[in-house]
DNA sequence: TCAGTGGCGCTCTCTGGAAC
DNA sequence: GTTCCAGAGAGCGCCACTGA
């Protein structure tokens, strides 16, 4: 597609930030603050935006600024395209990661917090002292909105149905392993499935179900299990386990990990279950962005050597 | 309360001429 | 052909105000 200089000279590339503020704000006035200006230049603004898009593009509504269709259409390609801009024009400016100062913002479950938090952390005491994270656990029905309003800068998660606009990557690939207090279930590994399935479990599931890979499995061969406790937070269930005669399945690395630090006993699940695959999902607009590059770079060498941590492209 | 409008002033851009 | 300068005009933002 060529570029047409003339007419795009006469556009006031400008209002493209104003039009970014005002859907973002969904306000004249905290848009007009939001970019440095007066109410009424953005107000200004938005008539000339309109003029150029043939379109309300925002209305007033009782509950403020109501964007039409087009506007809601523009949002995205605006907002991508601005990005691009800055990344162009900041691409000179190398990412020194041991003197800058930013706060990452990573939406994560207590998991992968756990397994990858303390390497990264010391990672990042250690040769990054400016940079801070923001961990959030964020309902997977919103990481995605999360993602594209920019409030976080990486998800992270089992696996992700992101948009055209976004892309994922594979972090880690980990086996489902059994974990039990060998002195309260009288169990040695590896367990039989008859073992297995004769005491209650403790399943972790985020969803709000009662049922989780390992039930599916059993029903494929016909069997089921008794579920004695259902919690979404992976880091209660090693208590549980350990307080309990009950067995819970869960990734291999998470489990050794508890098993080191509580005394508990792993043995091979004796049910066939896929491999769980933990993935990263970004916008794609922050592929050019040295930063975001980075610390993906940083989190796949720590998840698949915790012992490393030496990051860079 | 907040978006929109009018008047005004300032800034920026364009244009033409002069100098090199 | 390029650079510099000055004048003119356009456009933008601010202030004050209106109206929904």
């Amino acid at each position: 597609m060529t570029i047409d200089h003339i007419d795009l000279a006469r556009i006031d590339l400008n209002l493209l930030v104003a039009l970014d503020a005002l859907l973002s704000e969904r306000s004249v006035t905290r848009a007009a603050a939001r970019t440095g200006v007066g109410q009424s230049a953005m107000s200004s603004s938005l008539a000339r935006l309109r003029a150029l898009f043939g379109d309300e593009l925002l209305t007033r509504a009782p509950e403020g600024m109501r964007p039409t269709p087009r506007a809601l259409a523009l949002a995205e390609p605006v907002r991508s395209m601005l990005r691009q801009v800055q990344f162009l024009v900041r691409r000179d400016e190398a990412f020194d990661p041991r003197i800058v100062e930013r706060t990452f913002t990573i939406s994560l479950p207590d998991s992968t917090e756990v397994l990858l938090g303390p390497t990264l952390l010391a990672y990042l005491r250690a040769e990054a002292p400016g940079i801070s994270l923001l961990l959030r656990t964020i309902d997977r029905a919103h990481i995605l909105q999360e993602i594209d309003a920019d409030r976080v800068d990486l998800a992270i998660d089992l696996s992700f149905r992101g948009q055209l606009h976004h892309k994922q990557s594979l972090l880690y690939r980990d086996s489902y392993v059994c974990l039990f207090n060998a002195a309260l279930v009288g169990l040695t590994p590896p367990i039989s499935l008859e073992d297995y399935l004769r005491f209650p479990h403790v399943l972790t599931s985020l969803r709000e179900t009662a049922h989780g890979v390992v039930d599916d499995a059993l029903a494929k061969i016909g069997r089921s299990r008794t579920l004695a406790v259902t919690s979404p937070r992976f880091l209660a269930v090693p208590f549980l386990v350990r307080k309990a005669p009950v067995l819970t399945t869960m990734h291999a690395r998470l489990a050794h990990f508890f098993a080191d630090a509580l005394g508990l006993t792993v043995s091979p699940a004796p049910v066939p279950l896929e491999d769980v695959a933990m993935s990263m999902l970004w916008h794609a607009s922050y592929d050019d962005d040295p930063a975001h590059r980075w610390l993906r770079t940083l989190l796949r060498r720590l998840a698949s050597d915790p012992a490393s941590g030496r990051a860079g492209d």
